[in-house]
DNA sequence: CTGATTTAGTTTAGCGCTAAACTAATCTAG
DNA sequence: CTAGATTAGTTTAGCGCTAAACTAAATCAG
């Protein structure tokens, strides 16, 4: 019998032989089903790190068939964000075998572009979603959802959605936290960018913001609040607007990472210094944050490990797991610090 | 016999039976494989088109067993190149059957550090690796090539590297070509920031610059050229340097976007109105290529395409095919004309 | 002490596809 | 007119894994 063209080679088999049980016993290890004795346990586990054993995740995908096909839909093949989400769902993927399929979703978020998108993944045989902000909102409440009536995880949605697994960080919290901090720092008047109010994100960091604000006594003006939508040209005007007040504010807090560096271009032009004229935040902590000068001070949101949490949580729910309690998921933010805040401002 | 939970569930036996042949013939159809007569042929055509049949990546990868499993590695996960390459090899991977693992690489491009993520890819199964830059470099001509014994192809290399497929653009030619834009537009100094001399690319886009100044009768001069190390940092100091000339160039080409977007910093600190009083070329067309203001005229290179090139190449090498022809893929360069070019220079 | 339950596994069958070996008909060349 | 080659397929045997069904021993309730 010819030996077909060899892999790396070490299959279950081979394990299953070294620890002397049957290759079942081998996958239920591997997977944590089924019940065994310590001492089978103890002697599988030695098999598989002796043989240095990779599950092959092509038979995986196969023999469950009920394996993860996750389909994920993009707006820019070039962009910071998608990448740690196909990083992340690479690296989960990778441990339970799922496959991963990306297909364009139009970049204008447009509903009837998405829906065939996603049509056309579950044609394709995708059996769970991965949506990336801002695909979450378009769909959200939607009969797409329903239609294709496959779990949909989203990341970094900016808050709960219904029918859909979330994970995301406490964008309010976040917000707060930054304000905070400029506050400490002695700004008094803070101007706010937002983002659309279609992000889910933004009321969130929007609320933050005001929330700092009053916990430190501080009035809410509504001319240091304007809005752009995400993108750096929208914030050229709205930083413009906030800069052009008859007394206007000392620090800008704006929503997002691009529309802070914005914020910061604007400054240049202006001749403000930063941060002693004008203290700048953004929020994201995209590769702009450190490509802009001074660094961007900002809010990361670890996308890698989130993403890799919402494909986790769809492997779960597509194995038939119990779903309860993973419905949304909060992971953990960190502020960064770096060179557009930090000087306290002059003071008139 | 109890049904297992069925997929979209189209199977090639589905196809075969429609179209009233074996599954082989089917198979072969797909893959372009065996000999079939022109009826048969259109008959399984007629058939996986009315039933919208998708192969199963899984099932396929599985029997071929040469399925290529394709280890990336990458220095930062948050990375728009990253993200495009990605998304091209996922693309590839999708209707090839191919499984990729991603590892992270180290940030530096520190030789022991990378040479143990290969290992630790190939170790976990990856039969074949695909290298983004700069990793390319630091593995070209070194012993781990032929320690792993895997096909390896890089992306947008800069030149040919022995023992590895490479896909990339011409870079001289599209250096020349962006140089001869800015001297049709008028500039006679033209100030060039080059990359650091590991890199591939850097050799290529200087002798474009040089080339295209040569063939318009400028001279070349020495304070003009300056070197970064293509990071936004780097270029504020380079592009300092060009700046504090007592004749200072009219227009500054950087070897790519991030040290461009520096330019654009730098001119927006000193006042100098672009692309009125500085013209500024970048290259790579990165996200922050239109994050900046004004939005920077560059080269695109179609980054996505060529990893999906690349990523085939990987594929039919593994398979045993012919690799005669394809081991250096050139692909099409564009020319983006955006806001930091087209005015004449004011002459003096 | 017996039948029912639990525990710790094993056996069997098959996921959807393709490599390799085979077959049957048709075509050549001498 | 026949041996050898070519064409157009088919058959068989798995790829490496897991779901589902089964079994045998140990435990338990009454």
């Amino acid at each position: 019998m010819a030996r077909r063209r060899g892999s790396t080679g070490v299959t279950i088999q081979a394990v299953a032989e070294r620890a002397g049980t049957s290759t079942m016993t081998v996958s239920n290890f591997l997977n944590g089903t089924g019940k065994m004795g310590d001492a089978t346990r103890e002697r599988v586990r030695e098999a598989v790190e002796a043989l240095g054993y990779k599950p092959n995740a092509a038979a995986r995908a196969l023999a469950s068939s009920g394996a993860a096909r996750i389909g994920l839909v993009y707006a820019n093949p070039q962009n910071a964000f998608l990448s740690a989400m196909l990083v992340g769902t690479l690296h989960a993927a990778a441990t339970r075998g799922a496959q991963l399929m990306v297909q364009h979703g139009g970049k204008s978020a447009d509903y009837e572009t998405l829906a065939e998108a996603l049509r056309a993944l579950v044609r394709s045989g995708a059996n769970a979603l991965l949506l990336p902000p801002p695909y979450s909102e378009v769909v959200v409440g939607r009969p797409i959802l329903a239609e294709l009536g496959v779990p949909v995880a989203v990341v970094a949605a900016g808050r709960p959605m219904p029918g859909m697994v979330t994970v995301r960080v406490d964008d309010r919290a976040a917000a707060e936290a930054m304000t905070n901090l400029l506050i400490e720092q002695g700004h008094r008047r803070i101007g706010f960018i937002g983002g659309p109010e279609s992000h889910g994100s933004t009321a969130g960091r929007r609320q933050g913001y005001r929330d700092a604000l009053r916990t430190h006594g501080l009035a809410e003006e509504a001319e240091l609040m304007v809005d752009g939508d995400f993108t750096f040209e929208s914030a050229l005007d709205a930083g413009e607007q906030l800069l052009e007040l008859p007394n206007p504010p000392s620090a800008i807090f704006a929503a997002n990472d691009d529309m802070a560096a914005a914020v910061i271009s604007l400054a240049h032009r202006r001749g403000l210094r930063i941060p002693e004229k004008l203290a700048i935040a953004g929020f994201d902590d995209t590769p702009i944050a450190v490509k802009s000068w001074p660094p961007l001070t900002t809010i990361r949101q670890p996308i890698a490990d989130m993403a890799e949490r919402a494909t986790l949580a769809l492997v779960t729910r597509l194995a038939g797991g119990d779903s309860a309690g993973d419905d949304d998921v909060l992971v953990d933010f960190t502020l960064v610090e770096r060179g557009t805040t930090g000087f306290l401002p002059d003071r008139d």
